[in-house]
DNA sequence: TTCTTCATGTAATTAGTTACATGATTGA
DNA sequence: TCAATCATGTAACTAATTACATGAAGAA
């Protein structure tokens, strides 16, 4: 009745790292940023309200230190917190979602130029790009045996084959559309769907 | 200083369907069920708000129609919706955002079991299967020119391959990683990482 | 004629982001 | 010693979701 509100996924997030070590509030925002970000983003300041829910729930606890005059918050995990995360790993979970705005402009095209489109298909390869510059250190780290916490390789050989395989998809279909659109005239809503990449799509969606 | 509120993507993307045709707004929310949801997805309620910001930005016109004693509302783009479309693809974008709680899960697989993981593993796989469903009974209903829109079959083909591939890449490694986590002993905290896989997500990341 | 599903909409709540503020530390 | 950056946190706001409510139409 009187009510702590009710664990997201986010607090999850944030109590699978508490899992890990304790960290102040500050280490856990670097920390989602490079790695729990990638497939959990969420705003700097929602991970300085989680872990307080947490400590509510009784799944975490705060240690006050102190940097000089100024305060600082240092949160770590309780058994209570183990066997949350041990309930809800025994849940499905949901399948991914995604937010793509490029894609959608690509989608209606035909009411920007042909240009426009262009720009936005550089634009998401240049995401790719740069996201996958990051995967890959990570990736040559994990290979020379110097990756962050080593004793978690097998998960993180898990999520990193996805993530790397994911970047790729966007970059090669940034190519591949690239290619398709650089034949379409100045004006979109002009352009005709090549039946041949007509044929090739219906046949990749086949299995 | 007197506010409607700023445009957000989610009303151009709402303003892009009605660049298409008039829709009431329980059109629209189908719509996005079934095309744009799979980039944009967004709450039903959600599209009951944004027309109405459209209408008072002057970029659409609502039209009060009835069934009956019932009251119903039908929008249409205006010419300054089309140009503020124009507008909005002149600027690049923003790239994909994922959100995949089953890969969070698999992060932190060490605090559940290894059937839990294998369990997660098999939802994502028939999240993937299911979407991937109506992916294509779209590409074959394209292919036998039967799909919706026909004069936006060029664009309609850019995404439907980035959907596709999408789709199948969260199967393909759903797949592989249940074949990896199958060899995991009960406890996920004491697998360790197969090297050979190791190497070929590095070099799959090498591009 | 009743049940179910389609169609239409609002209200309440929560999750999340942006913007701001400021102390500590480092290096030019 | 000043500027820049790291570290820590809160406040204000907005976007989005969940839950609810109810009329219309078609099926049993």
């Amino acid at each position: 009745m009187s009510s702590t509100p009710a664990l997201s996924t986010t607090s999850y997030a944030v109590l699978s790292l508490l899992a890990l070590r304790p960290w102040s509030t500050y280490e856990l925002t670097r920390q989602m940023d490079r790695s729990v970000g990638r497939m959990w983003p969420r705003a700097q300041s929602k991970l300085y309200e989680e872990p307080k829910k947490l400590v509510a729930h009784g799944l975490a606890e705060a240690t006050a230190e102190s940097t000089g005059r100024r305060a600082r918050t240092v949160y770590a995990i309780t058994d209570a917190g183990r066997e949350a995360l041990a309930r809800w790993h025994r849940e499905p979970g949901a399948g991914p979602v995604l937010e793509f705005e490029q894609l959608l402009k690509i989608t209606f095209a035909e009411h920007g130029t042909t240009d426009d489109a262009l720009a936005t298909l550089t634009a998401a390869r240049a995401w790719a790009r740069a996201q996958n510059e990051e995967n890959l250190a990570a990736a040559r780290a994990y290979e020379a045996d110097a990756g962050p916490f080593p004793e978690r390789a097998a998960q993180t050989m898990l999520v990193g084959r996805f993530l790397t395989d994911y970047y790729r998809l966007v970059a090669e279909w940034a190519d591949w559309a690239t290619g398709v659109v650089a034949d379409w005239p100045p004006d979109p809503g002009r352009a005709v769907a090549v039946p041949e990449e007509m044929r090739e799509t219906a046949r990749r969606a086949d299995w």
